[in-house]
DNA sequence: GTAGATGCAAAAGCTTTGCATGGGT
DNA sequence: ACCCATGCAAAGCTTTTGCATCTAC
């Protein structure tokens, strides 16, 4: 079960607009804020998170932070995420499976598209279905602030098996 | 492994145009094939789901459910729940609220709309960002399955206080 | 009578929290 | 030195399961 590595698209998209400001950055600059501290632990789990790509499991990411610390804890990260969901680099997602997913909070909003075979996750956006969603909603009489979108199917890798 | 959402076997799908069969027959149909029993509590928790219209978590249901019967068990509400999944009556939906939402199975796809100010789910289809969100998988080399869409917002009556 | 269903409580899976200790600032 | 953060284990929540008993067939 390999979940697929988006780190380098999700930066390279990100250029596409705006300048996106450094992660780090506006970590060091919240904890500085609000009175927290820059310990070890949250800069290892910080950029364990980042070097993913995101769509991780708290479970997932602490399997990949204790390779290099085999003594982080589990409350540890899921204090963490918190933090960095807190501070806007992060969001949790949920796509049914029980577990919650963060992903590297970006500044364009996007949805998912997730292969049931092989668990991979594609991200996309488009502008046509934003707008028939406004669209709809507006019918509805609601005053839409968000929304979710998944796609699930069977990615190219896993269909030509 | 992925745990995503078992396949909707959505049976017969010939009968469009609104006309479903008599769930309690669906039911039994599924109960006497199976070698299953038709109990009394499995009886109680159908009606009462079906009454209730759905978009009810199974604690909910207890509730209701216990209103008429308050020794019925949590967990035979749990088995009942996956027993009219399984048999194509009812759909597990999670809404992110930590707690999975049972609806009543419909021929027709459809999404919802949800009100973040009092919870209020209403559904809807959308033929044309459903064929969207073909061409999107299609771009992307997926086969589609099927999606889930949600779209959160004030509703009209939140609104206007 | 027999296989399946129920109720209860325990267990399981994910996440949060209490508490003593450790570590930034 | 202060107080936040950590690790550990226990507790919380939702859902599932083991087991003795009951019941529909």
């Amino acid at each position: 079960m390999t979940r697929v590595e988006k780190g380098r698209d999700l930066a390279r998209k990100g250029e596409h607009h705006h300048k996106r400001e450094d992660p780090a950055e506006v970590l060091n600059r919240y904890i500085a804020r609000h009175g927290l501290k820059a310990t070890r632990q949250r800069t290892l789990i910080f950029e364990t998170f980042y070097a993913a790509g995101g769509h991780l499991s708290a479970e997932e990411l602490l399997e990949r932070v204790r390779l290099e610390d085999p003594k982080i804890s589990q409350a540890t990260v899921y204090r963490t995420l918190r933090l960095l969901t807190e501070c806007g680099l992060a969001e949790a997602r949920n796509f049914g499976d029980g577990q919650t997913r963060y992903e590297i909070a970006s500044d364009e909003h996007h949805d998912h598209l997730i292969c049931t075979e092989c668990g991979r996750i594609e991200e996309f956006e488009d502008p046509e279905i934003e707008a028939l969603q406004e669209k709809v909603a507006r019918a509805h009489g609601f005053e839409m602030t968000y929304h979710k979108m998944e796609l699930y199917g069977v990615c190219p890798e896993c269909r030509s098996k």
